[in-house]
DNA sequence: TTTGTAATGTAAACTACCCGACAAAACAAC
DNA sequence: GTTGTTTTGTCGGGTAGTTTACATTACAAA
């Protein structure tokens, strides 16, 4: 099951860091300097499809920022046991959101795509630019509530539901996050297994295929490992 | 099941006003006259157990905070389900947390105790603070990415435990955040019904019932409608 | 081309939970 | 007190979904 850890840290020059961060909408207000003084601690790292990266508590506290591809962030119980926390899409911020470092999480992230690169700074030198650009604090905040009112939908879906709207409802969200659109048709670039989608929709490995083949069949989708099609997405 | 809608605005002097505010954290790092920019919008409002309170869309967009009492955001789907969205306790911030409205949510507040007292701002108001205050832009970034982290726990919780462990996670949180300590014993003022519970936890009443007697029985809680006693928490 | 591993497919037994229905108890209003 | 309403208690029948267990297919590495 489990795979080498591997991941690598990049030597890249400041140039191409300040961009990498100047990149991202939520440093658009920053001035070329401040992304530097950010960039200074910035640490770069990639890994590939299943590695696996961990976020060592020992460490100082981090803000991390995926620049490519996608991970998920999974927490281990006593007996092994691995729940899906959150899916991280190209774009996001994740990590210590709440700005206070909590020790005694067992979380790590594990690359879902092949090409995945991963950018970080620290938490005191983000925290003192929020203090020097009032903006950038702002639109943080609308970054962090959004990202919650999000997670508070597919919450109260959750509870009232049954499996199969809870699959129509996930396949659906994802078309319209990631899904390149064409009239009604929709391709998904499919970087997830059906067992990790049966644990974000909260089922049994089993029964998220029953459904995924109960939608093939009634032409609703075309599912492979690589991309999921959807004829109409109206219809789902 | 309706019961009258009745929310009462009372007339306040500035004093009192500032002095609400001041109260909350979130306001300490903010100057007098800071504080009466916010309070000259302000609006207080008074409600009474099982009161419904709306935010109304049409109105400019507002930040809430609740003084007193506890009250659950419910929303209610096209058959007239209720779901609730969040359990709202004294001392909460509430509303548009993402910092921008949302015009087509049915959602409505219910109050759940006999003294609820909420204050309310305007946003723009709000985010003019902020962007004049970087403090209390970074005090309220905490706020949100906190609250942010409990709703993902309940989340993670919510979909791959069962229905006895989800309802153990419950009241051993809500025994943390609310409850009177006395050594490993604790009580909670209980404003909810098992029917509110069973909606938290994501369950039938019914089953729910039968967990809190099931518990009641192991001598783990004692459980009435003012009030639960924990006799030890650590065996939660 | 073979071989190993991860992902998907399928089926039957079992069970946690939902739902309807009704009774009893608790509380509030009069 | 009496009466009305909300909350809690209890019992089965039905079922969606879990679990175990194994087969098959896809894919990458040697």
């Amino acid at each position: 099951m489990k795979k080498a850890i591997f991941t690598q840290r990049i030597i890249m020059s400041e140039e191409l860091k300040y961009w990498y961060l100047r990149d991202h909408k939520l440093f658009w207000t920053l001035s070329m300097s401040q992304v530097k003084q950010l960039c200074i601690i910035t640490g770069f790292k990639k890994a590939k499809k299943g590695d696996v990266i961990y976020f060592s508590s020992s460490e100082v506290p981090r803000i991390f920022l995926l620049k490519k591809g996608n991970i998920k962030i999974v927490e281990i119980d006593e007996e092994g046991n691995e729940t899906i926390k959150d899916i991280i899409q190209k774009g996001d911020l994740f990590g210590e959101l709440t700005l206070e470092s909590d020790k005694n999480s067992s979380e790590y992230a594990k690359a879902l795509t092949d090409e995945v690169i991963i950018c970080s700074f620290l938490l005191s030198d983000f925290e003192n630019l929020m203090l020097q650009n009032p903006n950038l604090a702002l639109t943080y905040t609308k970054f962090v509530g959004l990202k919650m009112k999000r997670i508070k939908n597919s919450y109260s879906n959750l509870i009232s539901k049954d499996a199969k709207t809870r699959l129509h409802t996930f396949i659906k969200e994802w078309a319209e996050r990631e899904g390149k659109f064409n009239g009604n048709k929709v391709s998904i670039d499919n970087y997830l297994t059906q067992a990790d989608i049966a644990q974000i929709i909260g089922t049994s490995r089993q029964t998220a295929t029953q459904l995924l083949n109960e939608m093939e069949e009634k032409q609703l989708i075309y599912y492979s490992r690589k991309e999921i099609l959807i004829d109409d997405v109206s219809k789902i």
